[in-house]
DNA sequence: TTGACATATTCCGATATGGATATATATTGC
DNA sequence: GCAATATATATCCATATCGGAATATGTCAA
């Protein structure tokens, strides 16, 4: 086995750089395959096999209109990633400074006890 | 060219399951490579080859202590990867409700008016 | 039907990947 | 020095990946 399937995951997908690109274009409205490409400057089925892998993680949606095709974003598959990253947040920032981070995790236990019913 | 080299950076060391767990572990506490071995239940040669890949583009650091190598998180790195994904914050949890997106562009944009100094 | 256009898929080549095994390179204690 | 331990690296293998070119499929308009 190699690496884990392209499109097993959004951490995969969006591992890419072009389909990283691509998700912002999408961000706000919807866009057909050449247009796309055209911003992308590659190649159509380039194009299009970078869309399937995010059609098949969910990332993207298509609808039909006449021959175009409009693919859409749908940010919600990537709420897993966020929630990964927003895991480590306490320590960048922090300069490894140990104690710092202590005191953090009782700051956070005070707050759970607190807004707890 | 095939995928961009997993050293890259940030996204693509993250792309790999294993390497994500690596990173979790490290969390608030260093540690030699046969425990991350130990814990992944994985061979030390492939640990030892995740942990390059995190050396490589800067997420953990190592520090000797006699024969073992004490691995530890540096966090930082990931923060490219988070603001990367905040950008599409406002777009999850709206069941694509492009209205409703033009609604929250606004407001972002008051916010921003009535935050000047 | 035919031709123009839009998109998806297939095939190819070059390269990267992750895992395993075996080996190299420390470091430590005796 | 020597054995034991900890880690890194080299080699091999099966597979995945991306890109491009060519081709298939689908849709429209006349």
């Amino acid at each position: 086995m190699a690496r884990a399937a392209t499109t097993s995951d959004a951490f995969n997908a969006v591992a890419e750089p072009q389909r990283r690109r691509i998700l912002v274009l999408l961000k706000g409205r919807e866009r057909p395959v050449n247009e796309l490409t055209r911003a992308l400057r590659i190649t159509q089925s380039s194009t299009s096999k970078h869309l399937r892998v995010l059609r098949e993680v969910g990332l993207v949606r298509v609808r039909e209109s006449g021959q175009q095709r409009l693919y859409g974003l749908d940010a919600r598959g990537l709420q897993p990633l966020h929630e990964w990253v927003i895991g480590f947040e306490q320590y960048w920032n922090e300069n490894f400074d140990r104690l710092n981070v202590y005191v953090k995790k009782l700051q956070q236990k005070e707050h759970a006890d607190g807004s707890r019913s």
